[in-house]
DNA sequence: TAGATTGTTAATCGATTAACAATC
DNA sequence: TAGATTGTTAATCGATTAACAATC
């Protein structure tokens, strides 16, 4: 599987939920390559990956092909998710709605501020039991992991606490890190991290800001 | 100039501020690039598409290099940003250690919320007099665009709000877009958006982590 | 049968890598 | 001069696009 298909596939995926929301049953590559914000041919190739699911003169079946997606990212299960940071950012990701519904559990949450420590995490929850999550005290990350064996960790620390924090993730067994922390982080070959970086982003917007601005001038 | 380039540029950037800080004054592309994270090659390949700016047999001044990426970036001058949603999200980008030290200063934060309208969004500084952002209304887009005039606005709503006030934001006259929200939006040709989706990132996580499990068993 | 749309092929494009001549 | 390292070239690789035969 190409990893350019695979960071498209959560894309395809979100906007089929969203056509089934409304009602709509069989659809077009053209049409849901729109709705994805992608070129048909990207679509029909991507799809074409996953084998044939579609049918020639009609489109494809907006449920099956969903539940094929799904099946493919991993969606079938639910996944059992780490934050290590309950500041504005590890509370912005628990409260993230729709996460629940697609199968990430916030299994914990841990901060080495005493002020954060025993606050509750407002999941967001769909129609669940409750599942609001208590702080736990950084120290204590070893005992929670393997608590809660969690699938995925993400790191919404400050820069300077991110590499130690991952280091001792991984050597507790986590394989997968969703990192926010503006680092590159050191990891085994066998582990998975994804960066999210807010400055990054803003750079680039910047650099086509002052782009347009030269171009005008 | 090559969109992968530009994607890297910052991440250089970032990398040789930590290499400042720590007293190095010059440094080999091969050294740069693993506190990048790249390869020595790719490194080197991006920074010719700057000028020639290291020495044979010597490296890179990392003072000048960091000011000529600076440059490129258009981090010389200061940046406006606007904040749409005040919730978790958007109180965590205002917090963010850095931003303001790069040049980019919240200039305005709105929110639908009457709870949140009025309440201050601390806005981290260094050695800057007060920056603090009192949340306006989201009634108030318009005229908050035509006081501030940000050169970029951030989007941290719920999903069902971002395309409207997208919309909204691009007839005030707003170019570049920074879209948390789990929505393709919908702009014109001219408007540069940036998506960071934090289901995405999870997903494709999840993918990694089935590949995994199914290799193991 | 006629119209629509997929799945696939071949062509193009851009990004990455390896290697090394240029040069400090 | 000898060793180190850049900047660039050429080769490779992967991703995108266009086009259309297959087929509903």
């Amino acid at each position: 599987m190409p990893p350019a298909t695979v960071t498209r596939l959560p894309g395809y995926y979100r906007a089929l939920l969203g056509l089934a929301d409304e009602g709509v049953e069989t659809i077009s590559s053209e049409d849901l390559a729109r709705a994805a914000g992608v070129t048909g041919a990207k679509l029909r190739k991507d799809l074409s990956q996953l084998g044939s699911f579609g049918t020639r003169g009609v489109g494809y079946d907006v449920e099956s092909l969903t539940s094929r997606i799904g099946a493919v990212l991993g969606l079938t299960k639910d996944w059992a998710v780490l934050i290590v940071g309950a500041g504005n950012l590890g509370r912005a990701l628990a409260t993230y709605a729709g996460l629940g519904a697609q199968g990430f559990r916030i299994v914990a949450a841990l901060d080495i501020d005493p002020a954060r420590v025993g606050t509750t995490v407002r999941q967001s929850r769909l129609g669940e039991d409750d599942c609001d999550v208590v702080v736990g005290h950084l120290d204590d990350l070893e005992a929670e992991v393997a608590r809660s064996s969690p699938d995925i960790a993400v790191i919404a620390t400050p820069a300077t606490a991110a590499q130690d924090v991952c280091d001792r993730l991984v050597a507790a067994g986590v394989r997968s890190v969703l990192n926010f922390a503006p680092v590159v982080l050191e990891v085994p070959a066998d582990t998975v991290v994804r960066n999210v970086d807010l400055a990054t982003e803003l750079h680039i917007l910047a650099f086509h800001e002052r782009r347009r601005e030269s171009r005008g001038a």
